[in-house]
DNA sequence: TGAATAGTGTCTATCAGACACTATAGG
DNA sequence: CCTATAGTGTCTGATAGACACTATTCA
């Protein structure tokens, strides 16, 4: 419905006027529930955004991200930003889907490309502000899903959300999450916060006895080959746990 | 290790000179064995290739795609470009990754993204050369990977192979790959031809019997419910199945 | 001893994996 | 009656899902 009748030179193009990223932070916070002396935190899947200073949307929360120099890749970019808006390094980053509908960002026309970050809460505990953004937060999902964002940046929440779902059923991102060793019961949780329809009554049993699945996690021994255990959280001990590297191929077919 | 010096104005941003796709056709292609009257076709992964016929590399073999217009998304460009470089519409599309590295295209500051599309033989049997291109072929992807594609191709080729591979066995894509109601035995080959390791001695009992399994297939049965069924590959005649549209949720944690 | 979490015993129906076996129809 | 594919019988050990039960430690 367009320009068909221009001529065909390849030189004519118009160019695209920026390769920004967006960068979905997800982070479980952990609170201390209020009676019990060893009980469980309650636990939140909150993820970070900006308030915008400036033209466009100034006032408006957004996501973390900017544009994409001419010297770096747009995973590059996208870590630069992180840091550079939030104070966030070295952490788990995925890509996961480019933006590119025309007209989504009013400055012109800009092909995002958006990935989501796994962070611990102690990673964004120094998380800090810059020129660009008058506010930097940890905003619970379910209340950022209902917020009027930036740009198209509630769609790209909501897709980053399906997708860190997804993951977290079928790759050990949990461990993105979880300090290096950890309890079954920590593990349960975190799962349980980001894809809160997840059950498994039998959860330590499969997870442990369990030929097939017999690798993802391995128990925690000292130097003597004793049981590391962990009372943080329950009057009983419980054995301490870590991620191997292995991750186990999943077929519906068998 | 650059530009720092620049000013740090947003006007005064260098911006790409273009946001191309590149597109990984995939087809399985059906050849009947020469001795044998039935018997099960010798089925081929080949992936779509064209001769480029401008610079840069003239005379490689790349994949098809070309440059987003401001007007559409990048996955109507894929469309778009699919159609007028190899005449294929109207097929599964998926997007996989970018491609960003500086220097990764002699033409300039080109940010591709690419995409994967699997589609019958038979949609493919009336392909067609463009202006661009000196000549459209199918090749076997073990040979497509050995060659030297233009630009990154090889990657991005190598790339979409493990994405398709992944996804035959977590979602339900071979259905791209087959007609509309097929025997147990030709999904079986579509599975080995897309993933020669994959190898399920019960295949049928299991698709069939299974309880955790039963619904993402079902029987094909005529107007008074007879069983239908296709001696098309063998002698005694096999039931015929049809994919529904449910697909399993997969998890490694039970 | 109660509270809070950790973890086991045990039962049944189902499933995986292996292998031998029967079934169908054309030539 | 041979061949090529389709499909079943049957065995063992492993697993899923349910629920009741025991274990550990601190306050």
């Amino acid at each position: 419905m367009n320009d068909h009748s221009t001529t065909y030179t390849s030189t004519e193009y118009r160019t695209p006027d920026g390769a920004p990223t967006d960068i979905v932070v997800f982070t479980i916070t952990s609170t201390e529930k209020a009676g019990a002396k060893k009980s469980l935190p309650i636990r939140a899947l909150e993820v970070m955004l900006i308030k915008r200073k400036q033209w466009p949307f100034e006032g408006k929360w957004a996501l973390p991200g900017g544009f994409t120099k001419e010297t770096e890749t747009v995973r590059q970019c996208a870590e630069r930003e992180l840091m550079e808006e939030t104070g966030v390094s070295g952490v788990h980053l995925d890509y996961f889907n480019v933006y590119s509908a025309p007209g989504r960002d009013p400055r012109g026309w800009m092909i995002s490309h958006a990935f989501f970050a796994l962070v611990q809460e102690a990673y964004v505990a120094s998380r800090r502000t810059s020129d660009e953004a008058a506010d930097v937060r940890l905003i619970p999902v379910e209340e950022a899903l209902e917020m009027d964002l930036a740009f198209d940046h509630g769609t790209i929440l909501s897709d980053a959300l399906d997708k860190i779902r997804q993951h977290m059923m079928t790759t050990t991102i949990a461990r993105e999450f979880l300090p290096e060793r950890f309890t079954m019961s920590e593990l349960y949780q975190v799962i349980q916060t980001v894809v809160p329809s997840f059950q498994e009554r039998n959860f330590i049993r499969k997870i442990t006895s369990t030929q097939s699945r017999r690798g993802i996690i391995e128990e925690v021994r000292n130097a003597e080959g004793q049981p590391l255990m962990s009372n943080q959280y329950s009057q009983r001990p419980a054995q301490l746990y870590r991620f191997t590297d292995y991750t186990p191929e999943l077929s519906i077919y068998g």
